[in-house]
DNA sequence: AATGAATGAGCATTCATTCAT
DNA sequence: TATGAATGAATGCTCATTCAT
């Protein structure tokens, strides 16, 4: 658990990465955002590193929430939904996180950090496999691709299509865009 | 153009980038790296920033190269193949180039990276788009679907699968399973 | 207002530009002068430019100090001596001032500090010019020179009289003979 | 005796020195400058001190060219009236000369140049002193003040008229303004 | 007489981090 | 819980100068 300083931290942090690069994530631009001074930091993190990986657990774990979201629902179909839904609102609610779905073009210094984007980044794609595996079993899904194919489209899709939306400068509507995209993919691969 | 020099240095640079991404970028490992003395450097580019645009630059006239190989063929089909192709031959042989293809992630920090990665990757979609209206015209794409959308499957699932093949260690044979990939999307979206 | 540190780093430069030139003010020279290192030397300025910024307005401050003092004595004849002697004080006490009268020479790169020198010299003669105006309505002045010449002869004598005295490596008694000087100008030019 | 390019290279280096100060002349500027590439420099001095002294040679025989002139004439009122006119006329035909009136100001690095300077200034000194003393015997110049306060007077403030003029932007005629002041210094010390 | 390529030393500045208070 | 002062290491870059051609 983080406190309400932690959390700020990680928050501010997330959106220093997001308005600059990862280059743009040092203590001091960090320090000065929040209003406290460098060590002041250090109080409440070990180092940058601690930081850093701070952001990427909490990426993960938003992810592992939509996940039981979308496990919650029965048809693939819906499921779709609820994943593309999900992302949309968080990304809407908080246009910062977008800087981190690339996170493993972001963090590609240090072990610890590649390791935990890989895995993310892998996760994701293993588990919409699963899900669309089942469709194909339940038959609600064709059958005649590979599922892994179906989850590169998926996932890269919603991926290239939150980014432009981020590099338009979120001048488009993402909740319904979104909605949009996934009901196309909908009508490609469901059945 | 480019001295053989400024090649050398631009893929030294690119290859920084792949491996440790851009923070792996400095003068200092730069000239290690080819073996100069730092200040060499500056010989043959007035300064990092124009290292960094020349890289982009080259990446764009490889993208348009592609293009332009793409645009030769008749079919849609067909260009969707070559398409493919020349991008997988492209990071087969040059494996550092993966670096480039989340380009907008990389470079954030000056204003004139960030137009140039949003340009490149704002034509890719444009001329992608193009290429497959110009196939629902010709009865050979199905007309069910904007476009836009399925070009955000083609390229979307492209660049996760070619990260997906760099995050892995190269341990799968990207042009094979890439005739595999575009093969899935065509059966979806040709008709 | 200036911390003792600040005021430390200030003195320092002066003494470095003093014995050295301009070309003698590295931010290295400076933070082994005062014992600290390089970095440190941050925490108590933005920049050189700061620093020597700082050093420009504590000698117009000296300056205007000066004509304060000036001021309060009534006959031009007093303030002519109250002048001079100040001055001579000054430079004596603190002979790396001396590095500083020529200013407008010292200081030409940047654009601030370019401006600022030259408002020194400026206000330096109007001043000057002004008392001796104000001596020659009283009658103590004689009234058939301009008064800005005699500016020119007793702001340059005084600047040419301070520097030669640095120049023979302050071999010369510098108030004594300043008093001398001052007395001989006022031979010429108060009836 | 100079070559064309030598001289060429002293005059450009000259004009640096007036309107960036001594840092602003480098190598590279003053290559760029003339249109040749750095190292072609060293084919006409043997390094950057060479170019320095030259510039102090120049000047001090221009010195000296105008001390031959002044001693040509009879009277010391003539002389000083040479004196100045001769340094107007320098100063107006090559306004990057004014750079060099302050010279024991701008080379303060090495010891040669140090010495230089010095000896320029020293010089100057005791022959308008001398100037001064022989028309005190011949009885032209009041004999009530010593020469050498004269001579700080006259030099002082030809410096110090002179740096305004550049200071000013050379707005005001230099030649005319100079007979003025010129003038003034004669009514007060001539008899 | 001139150049392209290179370099060691130095430049101002920023980095993440530490420590005494 | 916070800070002011500090630092070693590194940053991008410029300096005067050299050398092979």
């Amino acid at each position: 658990m983080h406190t309400a300083r932690q959390n700020e931290i990680i928050q501010k942090a997330l959106q220093l990465i997001d308005s600059n690069g990862i280059q743009g994530l040092t203590i001091k631009n960090l320090s000065k955002e929040i209003g406290i001074s460098e060590p002041a930091i250090y109080r409440h993190f070990e180092n940058k590193e601690d930081i850093i990986m701070s952001i990427l657990h909490m990426f993960r774990q938003h992810s592992e929430q939509i996940m039981i979201q979308v496990s919650k629902k029965e048809t693939v179909s819906e499921q779709m939904d609820v994943l593309f839904e999900q992302y949309m609102h968080s990304f809407q609610n908080n246009p910062a996180l977008v800087a981190v779905i690339f996170s493993e073009e972001l963090f590609r210094n240090e072990g610890a950090q590649r390791e935990l984007t890989s895995a993310i980044i892998a996760k994701n794609m293993t588990q919409v496999t699963k899900m669309l595996e089942k469709g194909v079993q339940q038959g609600t899904i064709r059958n005649d691709i590979p599922c892994e194919h179906l989850a590169y489209m998926m996932l890269g899709s919603l991926r290239l299509f939150v980014k432009n939306w981020q590099l338009s400068g979120f001048q488009f509507p993402l909740i319904e865009k979104g909605r949009e995209l996934i009901s196309s993919i909908k009508t490609l691969i469901v059945r």
